[in-house]
DNA sequence: TTGTAGGCGTTATCAG
DNA sequence: CTGATAACGCCTACAA
């Protein structure tokens, strides 16, 4: 059973297939009768006339399709993303497609290749891409905004995350609660993305401008499993050989995954417990971040509102226009696994 | 710029369009000279000729776009099939469009509908449609495949995670362990689904199977706040309660979500531990199971191998075949959070 | 082995 | 206010 064209509605409607598509799209500046209008709308409706989008593409070469890439769907702050993205952008009539890469630039360059085959209309990158040449080779034919961190060189709209800020605000924060020997947990993965790159030097701006030696600051990183589960692991890991250690009293994971592992850890251990021997805090702000218990202290970037900034970004971006750099403000959001250093009087020294 | 045509490619290799055409498809039964075909492929190179996705799809009426259909991002185990679908599909060279419903059919049935607009080559439900009949119909145009709970009344190929099973199984384990007073964790979400019924009943069967009285099993169900993240808060929100009781020795959720937070909050009391006191264990094994201390027992189903299942049905599908029923046979995973009854001597009656 | 020609279902430009 | 008619870019008989 063939689906039914415009040709057909047009014939049971008795008008012509041009009126069909001025009425199936309220085309403007064009006046047709109540009736005929009526009409068409009836047939349409009898015959499930549903428009083929191919057509329609071939005239308008757009596809009302958005390319989102992320590295992995693993680590929930991606999927969160993701959510947002699909929500708001179903409102405005267009639809998703997921490109994961896994990390791995030949993935990334055949969805990169994707793009432009299906005509999409937008390309939004949660992470910074690998084959930053191509990409911006692609942003000539295809508005591409990047939510994630800002690298200057790059001429692409891109939404910063704003990492070293976001280091910046959680150092502050337990250097004025008075820790002086903090640990900064990173996965082997972490190396690679610049985001967390920029949150290790937001921490230690911090920490030099407390007046404070850079040793203040210790950074472990575990090797790698190959599932993204080991995010946490990492953290986990990392933080049975600092629970053997007296000096450390805070711990900023790289990100809320590897956080969470560190306070799984801290709390199966018998005689540490978190906030009062050990803070520990993490970036992202995702969901995990609520459902322990203490809760999580983190860093949030609000990311709902940032997604639809992107998407807006994305649609509105009116061929090379100027290249637009934005920061979000990014919040710290205090809970319950950080406290003052032990053996401080705990006064909150911040303005 | 406007993008090269196949056109283009035949100008400038100096033969026709058609010719282009066999180049780029490997086109069977023509066999044309090394040298048309370099010729041909050296000028799409140059061109950076890209085949345009409306016109072929016109012809072919293929879009190569499958439709993934998925309640919420909130619970880590949709994105974790998400991925194995996308992962498996772009092998196949299909891409996948995220088709989220927030369990609201109208957004729903806007993404039915865009299935037939986009004429996407195969839908894959994670859940069970709320529009069956719509689903139906769709499914006479495009290849459908529910990765679901399998309900006998319905017309459509799916891949049952065999929900009763699951219950029967877990159900069993803790009998054999000795445990005597179970309790059934759902969060208000939890009702709508069929799987989770199907999961229910298999446990009021394996504990009838076992002579035991239904009073064994008590069901709390949470209500709904309005995120994602309220499924794990159920867990806690309802463990709290019971942690005032004396007679539940286990616990299961009605997914691992609700487990992690009732695992949390018994974590968090000071009087009781998981195992030695209350065994807590969930369904769907996803990646939290494995980051908590304790690691959650919990029921997997072969997710991955599943997913590629579904992908290959769907593709697969030839018309209106014969609605296939498959069942998934579900793996029982013990882990750390769950052990023999307190005050048992532990034994493990099973074969 | 290669080229010609027609059409897929829309939209858009013109006349009427 | 409505109707022919011509593209859009590709595929595919069929012809050469």
């Amino acid at each position: 059973m063939k689906r039914a064209t415009s040709k057909d509605v047009a014939k049971l409607a008795g008008v012509s297939q041009t009126t069909v598509s001025f009425v199936m799209n309220n085309t403007p500046n064009v006046s047709l009768s109540e009736e005929t209008r009526k009409k068409v709308l009836d047939a349409a409706n009898q015959l499930q006339y549903i428009p083929n989008s191919f057509a329609r593409g071939l005239k308008t070469s757009q596809s009302k399709l958005l390319g989102v890439f992320l590295p992995t769907m693993d680590n929930p702050y991606y999927p969160m993303l993701m959510q947002y993205i699909e929500k708001y952008t179903a409102r405005l009539g267009y639809s998703v497609i997921l490109c994961c890469t896994y990390r791995n630039p030949e993935r990334e360059k055949a969805y990169l290749d994707l793009c432009e085959e299906k005509h999409m209309d937008g390309v939004i990158y949660l992470f910074t891409p690998n084959w930053m040449k191509r990409v911006v080779q692609l942003s000539h034919t295809i508005p591409v905004v990047l939510l994630s961190e800002k690298s200057d060189d790059i001429p692409l709209n891109t939404i910063s995350l704003n990492g070293f800020r976001c280091g910046y605000l959680v150092a502050k924060y337990l250097l004025d609660l008075g820790h002086k020997s903090i640990a900064f947990l990173m996965s082997s993965v972490s190396s690679v993305s610049l985001t967390r790159t920029k949150r290790l030097e937001g921490i230690r701006s911090a920490i030099r401008d407390a007046g404070l030696p850079p040793e203040t600051l210790q950074v472990f990183t575990a090797p790698l499993g190959d599932s993204g589960q080991s995010e946490a692991e990492a953290g986990y890991s990392i933080m049975e050989q600092l629970l053997k250690r007296k000096d450390i009293t805070a711990v900023i994971g790289v990100n809320d995954l590897v956080a969470f592992g560190a306070l799984s850890c801290v709390l199966n251990s018998e005689d540490k417990r978190v906030p009062q021997d050990v803070s520990i805090c993490g970036f992202d702000n995702i969901y995990l971040t609520t459902m322990t218990r203490p809760k999580i202290t983190t860093v949030s970037y609000c990311t709902e509102a940032l997604c639809e900034l992107a998407v807006d970004m994305v649609l509105k971006a009116t061929g090379d226009s100027d290249v637009l750099k934005l920061a979000s403000e990014p919040q710290l959001i205090v809970r319950e696994s950080t406290g003052p250093a032990p053996g401080t009087s705990g006064q909150c020294v911040s303005s």
